[in-house]
DNA sequence: ACCTGAACACCGTTCAAGT
DNA sequence: ACCTGAACACCGTTCAAGT
């Protein structure tokens, strides 16, 4: 189809095709064979640019995330309540997902968090705790929220992400250099691990986010309540 | 490894040894000639049980949902409360989910919901129902929930899924059908379908669903603020 | 540096053939 | 009725070879 065969093969050029595929097709139709097809090339062609497929799949979750970065700065200044900021951001996040609904089982099914997803969570807990949330509330409403937009965010920052050793050594380590670029997400961390630190779980009880999220969920429903 | 090459191939048995498989493994482990040498046998034979990879995943699926009525039999009579009784279903789910991690990427990754998921609805709209929630806010509850039980359910009932048509006479029947077996369910899609007769968008307005979900949690979240 | 052909070890699935 | 071998059209990936 593409009269441009002449466009040289690029990294960027890949991920684009490949998402314009899984739009057009699904997820599926993202083959490394079917991608190099879809680009007038061979299919051991793509390894000059790419890592492989998992690395592929990754770079897509990463791009899709960037374009919710690109939504957000595209909607203008951010609203000075909280409440506002947060909910534009969920609902343009939820916008691009509607527009590559491939996007959020990829993004669920990769192990890694896209590391541009960092920015928006920097963003959200800024937001909120300059509205007067803690950061414990803060880290709380990132799960809640998160699970909304993206269907899960089971482990948002885990410790055996940045390698192996659980250890809380590495998760200082870890802290320290984020601080300059997130400095909210790294005062969230550090209020959390000084409040209750149990080296051996990490640091985000999933448990304990669903059961908050769901008495949440229960409460606004309860006040609701026809008889109430 | 099994020692048991006596026992007869069956469904069940196949759908056994496919979640088994998938527990230790992950859902990438479980292929066709995987299974069939799992259970000691050709990958062809296989069709005389299943109708086929896609059909092998639905069962799954179903499996996993089946499971969690188990799970809710086995935990004894409901609580009265209806919000007891709401919580303890959506936390034994998520127990179950925790037992099979692949489950909810499959769940939702399969277009058509589980036939079993329909009697745990049905349950839900009961309690929520008896407990003063109208049809409408039921409806949403659900929703919100079964978001965060399974990660994502788009549209709980597709008339695209009972056929090809989408007009409301379709539904209609749907709804006939339904009564007898899911009373709760029926009345609450016969309050909706009344309330706003909209032909053509499927009647879950998920812009919509997502909007009162994300509120609710911004409303919980607002009343828990230190400043508040 | 970039692309390729042939090859390897996998997929799901069909079909004619065995018992 | 149930199982199988060979075959087909696909996968991702490696590797030596081309330019």
């Amino acid at each position: 189809m593409s009269t441009q065969t002449r466009a040289p093969l690029s990294r960027d050029r890949l991920l684009s095709t490949a998402a314009a595929l899984a739009d057009a097709e699904g997820l599926g139709a993202v083959t490394m064979r079917r991608l190099a097809a879809e680009v007038g090339v061979e299919a051991m062609s793509l390894y000059h640019h790419l890592p492989g497929k998992s690395g592929l799949l990754d770079s897509l979750a990463e791009r899709v995330i960037e374009e919710i970065a690109a939504e957000v700065a595209a909607a203008g200044p951010a609203p000075q309540d909280w409440r506002e900021d947060v909910r534009r951001r969920c609902l343009l996040a939820r916008s691009v997902m509607l527009r590559h609904p491939w996007a959020p089982g990829l993004v669920s099914s990769r192990t890694e968090v896209p590391v541009a997803a960092y920015a928006h969570f920097e963003a959200l807990v800024d937001s909120m705790v300059r509205g007067g949330l803690s950061y414990h509330l803060a880290h709380r409403a990132l799960h809640a929220l998160g699970s909304m937009a993206l269907g899960y965010v089971s482990e948002i920052f885990s410790p055996a992400a940045a390698g192996g050793s659980t250890d809380t050594e590495a998760a200082e380590e870890q802290l320290a250099a984020m601080a300059d670029v997130f400095p909210q997400i790294t005062a969230m961390v550090a209020a959390e691990l000084h409040d209750h630190n149990d080296p051996v779980l990490g640091w985000c009880d999933s448990q304990s986010e669903f059961e908050f999220t769901l008495d949440l969920l229960l409460d606004g429903l309860d006040r609701l309540r026809s008889d109430a």
